[in-house]
DNA sequence: TATTCAGCCCAACAAATGTTGGTGACGAAA
DNA sequence: TTTCGTCACCAACATTTGTTGGGCTGAATA
């Protein structure tokens, strides 16, 4: 089997159906000139209409909004193989902003290429459109952990998903994820001292690990059972089990 | 002008830019069949495969999901003019359910018909992934009011943007939008009887008014202003000020 | 070494929200 | 008419979550 495992994007499509040789190709040669970015660094922000599209290789890439009375809200986690910001092309305005929350390596893909991809490679179009789509499903997800679930539950599915998503790309490395308490109560919704009350709570029923701000899972089965962790909703059904 | 009054779905699309009087004539074509639904019917439930796609010419839809603990929450609302489900074809099985939420009238479209839409119609083509990616900022957003709002000014925006997206299809009669308290609670995400505390709230400062389980906006720029209400990320500057 | 600073942690209290149990109005069905 | 069910509404209390303020550590730096 063929399985592209060293391009990122690759693998992330792949999860969508079958590409073709050429497809895969096509895909390395989109990939070219990486950089880096420190933690904490903006990529856009609302209301600028950028010319590129990004791709995250490694680290964790967010999309957040800022509200008049200061408060945030991070509504999307990007993880590598995920494309930051596809919608710019049909939107153009920015409503959000994006940044990294750690260090990162970036890729940035033009309009026009993406356009070429969606033209030209059919294989490819469908893949995109299934990653937008799944983007849309995991919003959804997150809306409902927020509006009907409790705050411990809600974390321990937020780690549950992104175990599954990196897991799903082959990035699940030492099963770590780091975030700062923070930026963890921005993601949930919740204040930073209940985030760390919560979290600590996990910690102490043995349900996640911490070293260094990295949360570490322990056993993810449990893990799931105790967030009611239904990964549906990513549909990863087409996922390589290697 | 022009402009498409009679069709909503062509009313829709018409907010993501020009379409030629082609495109228009084919949406014609689209529309046929219109069926009736009674309030709280299911039009697919999760875990189905559906073929067909559902358009909305009147009435509210919402996605839904019930969680294990027989919690609900509602994460979008369906206008006229909104199709349902245009992931199905791409995603496969539904990972939420559908369902009305008042009487509607719907007309059911075939995949073969999207596609070819999908296909064929460049134009259309983008209107379409416009709309898609319009619901996913409205998810965003919705994201943020639960988070990050309190459940006065959440339940305030809710309006400002339903009032909004009513209007960019011409079908704001009379101000008034239909919704049960407990369908009101379960999109905010609180419970029933906080939805009904805050909903009287906002009835006592004058910002809303309820008859016959309707509300209805008597000064929609005092209500935005309460509500901090930026209509951006609906993206309907191209929307037609008929 | 001393100093800053960011991030984690904790406790006490305040505010927002959930839960329970009850009332009354109303329309549909018997 | 009576019964039944749904929905709006309300009050009292329980729980969750937010806020404030302070202490601790470790890394970076003067």
């Amino acid at each position: 089997m063929h399985s592209p495992m060293k391009n990122v994007l690759a693998r992330k499509l792949w999860n969508a159906g079958r590409l073709a040789s050429e497809d895969l190709k096509k895909l390395d040669d989109v990939i070219a000139d990486p950089f880096q970015l420190d933690a904490r660094e903006d990529l856009i922000q609302h209301g600028e209409d950028p010319q590129n599209v990004h791709l995250v290789l490694s680290g964790m890439v967010c999309r957040y909004k800022v509200l008049q009375n200061g408060k945030r809200a991070i509504v999307a986690l990007m993880l590598p193989g995920d494309i930051c910001d596809l919608h710019v092309a049909i939107l153009g305005r920015m409503d959000h902003s994006i940044g990294t929350l750690t260090e990162c390596s970036l890729v940035k893909i033009s309009r026009g290429v993406i356009e070429d991809l969606l033209d030209n490679y059919s294989r490819i179009r469908r893949a995109l459109f299934w990653s937008t789509l799944v983007d849309e499903a995991i919003l959804r997800e997150w809306l409902v952990n927020m509006g009907r679930r409790r705050a411990d539950k809600q974390m321990a599915h937020l780690f549950c998903e992104v175990h599954a998503r990196l897991t799903a790309v082959n990035r699940m490395h030492n099963a770590l994820m780091p975030l700062t308490q923070e930026e963890l109560a921005d993601i949930l919704g919740v204040s930073t001292v209940h985030a760390q009350r919560v979290l600590s709570e996990l910690r102490n029923q043995g349900l996640v690990t911490v070293q260094d701000s990295r949360v570490a899972v322990p056993d993810i089965v449990r893990l799931r059972q105790f967030a009611e962790f239904e990964g549906d909703y990513l549909h990863l059904e087409h996922a390589a089990a290697e």
